[in-house]
DNA sequence: TCTATATTTTGATATTTCTGGAATCATGGA
DNA sequence: TCCATGATTCCAGAAATATCAAAATATAGA
């Protein structure tokens, strides 16, 4: 059960009108944006933006909220940190230590643009 | 450029066969498993296997190599490290110490099992 | 109510991905 | 060589996803 969540979680990030909403929106904070303001800012036509905020609601990755006309979306922060654990669940068999030390780590650094870039992809 | 390998690794994983593939093998940690060790363990048939051991070494998500007649894959562990930084990048703008505690926050308590369950999920 | 604005839903088509049996390839041992 | 084992590739049908124009819905203000 645990696992479907997470596999809707990556799905509905697996697309690059969505991760570019999501990264938007982690950005964004826990104020969020517009749905207007993120289909101006992605150049995404309303009906499929629609579509692929709907998506990543139901993954449970971002929340709606209404302010007189205008809708606005949040990242749920909670969410990622979830996915995040339930992917390196049980490391090296729950045995990190007993690993070489850049295997199980968390990700250092990545807080300012440098993560996925060449230096750390290859 | 970069969100292309990213949707790439988020594709492979969002996925049950994959998902489950990925998971036995961050726990053998770098060791990792036989082919047929992997599908015996998931009751996969052999071609289904190949098909997706190959999305997810595509993917740069896991790695192959030959001891005999077996083939062993094993997760690359910099590239999720990589992926989950990609994720999170610029939270906040690049101010997380400007929004709330839970915001922006490495997961914790998670190498255990406890994450994605019940409380974490809601 | 009427109109304008902001967003979602519908629906039909196009594209991609998944599945698994059968054939093929690679390795090791007799 | 020949055979057995371990794994991959090929293929065609089935299933799931993506796209976006047009219609419908929700809200605010005159």
């Amino acid at each position: 059960m645990e696992s479907k969540i997470a596999i809707a979680a990556l799905g509905a990030l697996a697309h690059d009108t969505r991760l570019g909403l999501y990264r938007l929106l982690v950005q964004a904070g826990p104020e969020g944006m517009a749905a207007g303001t993120l289909a101006e800012t992605l150049g995404v036509p309303p009906s499929s933006l629609s579509f692929h905020l709907n998506d990543l609601m139901h993954a449970g990755l971002i929340e709606q909220r209404r302010a007189g006309r205008h809708l606005f979306y949040a990242a749920d922060f909670a969410r990622m940190n979830a996915l995040v654990g339930f992917l390196t669940e049980n490391c090296c068999g729950g045995r990190p230590d007993l690993c070489p030390p850049t295997v199980c780590a968390p990700a250092k650094g990545t807080k300012n643009g440098k993560a996925l870039s060449r230096e750390s992809v290859g």
